[in-house]
DNA sequence: CGTGTATTTGAAAGGGTTCAAAGCGGGTGG
DNA sequence: CCACCCGCTTTGAACCCTTTCAAATACACG
């Protein structure tokens, strides 16, 4: 069970607030004044503190000072007691980034409905996202049920879209982002001399466009087309903003999934760069298997039209397939009827991936 | 000067707080319920409102969740005014996304002061920063200034470092960012082969580091190396990621900063897939001159080894030489004794960025 | 003023693209 | 149900851009 540390100078409200929450299944370490509550929430890392402003020794404020420097305890969740309605304190409490705070006397449903919402915020913080774009669309569902945002994939906007149709294209103004829910789908952008590049593959249950409605222009900057028959549902942008901006945690959530975003788009660059096709072909392979979209135990597969595959590497479809064969040759990866890819040889794909 | 709009269905509440505030200066608009002030607030578009919670017609609830709809309304600066403190409606309000609160009956200087810190956040939110990595440099700036955040370069840490020394290398655990107050820096990346690919060239008052410090696993993910003398002064990571996560509106700003980014890492990546040196070549001369790193009337340019120009654009040296000479014989560039670049046509280099 | 490093030029080799043509497969209509 | 046709895939060969290796030249620094 969790654990909660609770610093306060007064035995009584001490003693009693201790009660109710070991009552509750809570484990928890007191401390009566705010030195040595630094010390234990070093010593224990409880997964929540409970603090009282006015105390002797070190006050609230500088117990979370002091906590914040340290990255094992800055991350905790940290609520405030205060005697009463101080509304200073209050104020410069939660500009300092203190998460809430309680009047005293408080309730004890108060006090347990404020643990139990800070707990499972740090939860939400605590899981981790993928960090290939497809984190994104594991993101946004955990976000929104965190939320509790119904309001998303309402099912009132679902529609069917058939093979090579488009759902968005490039340089539209972009006003929603999409859910898939059934089938796959390909973004893409395309240069001057009409060739595609493949920024991504989707399947059931990620989002798309998600990018394009943070893109100060409010256009999308890839086009979106369907790959195998789908069912897709259009998310206004208003409810993603309000999803992402509106709350901290998520925010913060996001700022962390879309950096790791960005530095793994730098190592595409580099690969993009310096590396040859088989190295790029055996990772775009990888990757598809990653993502399940390869056939295995597990999953059907995709078939995958060769220009798109070729895309999706950043060569000629010739060269794509070329590769492709040449793999078949050394026994790494088969092709079946329906142009679907098997994968045989995962090792030996992992080594050319790294060492050509 | 700022519009205001004051919605209050108390008359004597209403005049009273409209004098205080058109006293102050402000454009004072008035509504005496919340329908009206939903009405006032799409056709004037104030810079803040202020909003009684319990009122005919509308309640302040009401009134916030009608004009979060409308993108024209919905990132106005919104704070209730609650009559006494009802803590229920005080959580509610801020769970929703209510900016601030003010309990009545409030002092003058609260109630101003509470409007200009939201007014100032207002305007930080506005400001547009450039899109490219260099515009994380501005943001960081500007965010540790509006958090009056002096900790931020303390100066306590200034170092300085001789040309080619390492600021810190790839692989190795990111503690700090750094911040460029002269001199001019490179980051890059190594590859097995041993090539190294230029991710940034930066320059007085750039930060550098930061998505190191972002990322999962901690580690710096590319070499910091020095190009011409500089002092470089260290940031601890506490107080970035304070700086970062502490407070909604700078984070809400760096995720739009950061999403831009990656849509401009897109483009480079398609670019780096078809485009032909040339034309990357021209691009990249046009990047630094963006950056003031190339001669001008106002900025001294530096003198960039042609290794790294060609790290930069994803080639060998040679082939970054022969481009150069190319240019050169073209009339498009000059290049002076100590090879310091100089770009004589501008407008036929964007032409061959875009179209070779 | 010499020495070592960085830049530049030259020429050959290699990887990838492009153009052309042949195979394959799946859907459609008789 | 079969034949035909169209579009996608595969293979072949020539060409071109870029890299690589080699050598000459320029430049900066002690």
């Amino acid at each position: 069970m969790n654990k909660i540390l609770l610093i306060e100078d007064n035995q009584d409200v001490r003693e009693n607030t201790a009660d109710i929450l070991e009552l509750e299944n809570y484990t928890v370490i007191t401390a009566e004044n705010g030195k040595i509550g630094v010390e234990k929430a070093l010593k224990h890392a409880p997964d929540l503190i409970l603090c009282d402003i006015m105390m002797p020794e070190l006050d609230g404020f500088g117990v979370f000072e002091s906590l914040s420097k340290n990255h094992k305890t800055a991350s905790i969740p940290f609520i405030f007691l205060t005697a009463k309605s101080e509304k200073t304190d209050v104020r410069k409490g939660m500009n300092i980034g203190v998460d809430d705070y309680l009047t005293k006397p408080f309730e004890e449903d108060e006090l347990l409905d404020a643990i139990a919402c800070r707990i499972k915020k740090s939860d939400f913080l605590k899981k981790e996202f993928s960090k290939n774009i497809e984190g994104i669309s594991e993101f946004i569902n955990e976000a929104s049920d965190y939320l509790k945002l119904e309001e998303l994939s309402n099912d009132r906007n679902l529609e069917k879209y058939k093979t090579k149709e488009y759902i968005f294209t490039e340089g539209t103004a972009a006003h929603q982002l999409y859910f898939i829910q059934s089938g796959n789908v390909k973004t893409y952008r395309t240069t001057e001399s009409g060739k595609e590049f493949v920024t991504g593959l989707y399947g059931p249950g990620d989002f798309i466009g998600q990018l394009s409605l943070l893109g100060d222009k409010g256009l999308y900057v890839e086009t979106a087309s369907v790959l195998e028959d789908a069912e897709i549902c259009g998310i206004p942008k208003a409810d993603f903003t309000k999803l992402l901006y509106g709350n901290k945690e998520v925010s913060n959530k996001f700022i962390d999934i879309i950096s790791n975003n960005l530095i793994d788009m730098q190592e595409h660059l580099v690969d993009m760069a310096y590396s040859t096709v088989r190295k790029r072909t055996a990772k775009a392979l990888l990757e598809l298997d990653h993502k399940g979209l390869i056939k295995d135990s597990k999953h059907t597969g995709i078939s995958i039209p060769r220009e798109d595959f070729a895309g999706l590497i950043g060569t000629a479809t010739e060269t794509a397939i070329r590769m492709l064969t040449e793999f078949k040759h050394e026994g790494l990866i088969d092709v079946e009827t329906n142009r679907r890819l098997v994968i045989l040889d995962k090792e030996r794909l992992k080594q050319i991936s790294e060492f050509g």
